[in-house]
DNA sequence: TAATCGTTATGATAATTTATCATAACGATT
DNA sequence: AATCGTTATGATAAATTATCATAACGATTA
């Protein structure tokens, strides 16, 4: 048995930002594209990118900027407000996830061996 | 915006227990049936039957004893092993809430007024 | 200046999951 | 033997989510 653990950011009871949608983030930021982020992720291009939009719309600004054409057809990055909720998003939730498997341990499996 | 957390336990990698689900054992406990308790959580009867039943399934063990018949048609009653998952998985469930309010207000809200 | 390329953008459809409806079975009590 | 509100479960509907397919974009290149 294990525990498990999500955590997510709503804007009027819609989510605005989850652990997965930051690991999205985190792929177009690396990748330069939406759609190599999308093949990262093991999800249709179109997942992906609704779900960037969701995030723009419920929070009300961009995210990522996309450039449509190009030799290389184009690409995304994010603005610097995304990297800003990347990085405290990722600060909660890592600390959750210690405290998570610190607690189970603890008031599930108080008499493990060392 | 405001910070959402869901934890649950998994086996095999299946929910087993979440918050949902133990506020729906709570209920069946208080009120003395399935059907009630399903009332009380705002779901048809079928949808508290079935989760439990994948509680039990999943867990491998009782948690929920049923009578049919009987002048008041039967109802519920749980085991002591339910009452005992409810109790440790509260415990964790309120610290994590606790702890992500706490951290919440430090990494997103750091300037609030007194 | 027109063709090219891989991307963004979006409509339409399919699949999966979840919830709802309806009905049978139960059995102590009366 | 009839009654009652419950448990139990099959069948269906709704909602959500994922997939497929295609159009639009536009700097670069030849």
């Amino acid at each position: 048995m294990e525990p498990k653990l999500n955590v997510w950011l709503e804007v009027e009871g819609e989510v605005m930002l989850s652990v997965w949608r930051v690991e999205l983030l985190t792929a177009v930021s690396q990748t330069g594209s939406i759609s190599a982020a999308a093949v990262h992720m093991g999800v249709p291009y179109r997942i992906a990118w609704q779900k960037i939009h969701e995030m723009e719309s419920r929070l009300g600004q961009k995210l990522v900027e996309t450039q449509t054409g190009g030799k290389h057809g184009g690409g995304a990055s994010l603005t610097p407000l995304a990297q800003d909720y990347i990085d405290r998003f990722t600060q909660i939730s890592q600390e959750l996830d210690a405290v998570l498997q610190e607690r189970f341990q603890a008031i599930f499996l108080p008499d493990a061996p060392e």
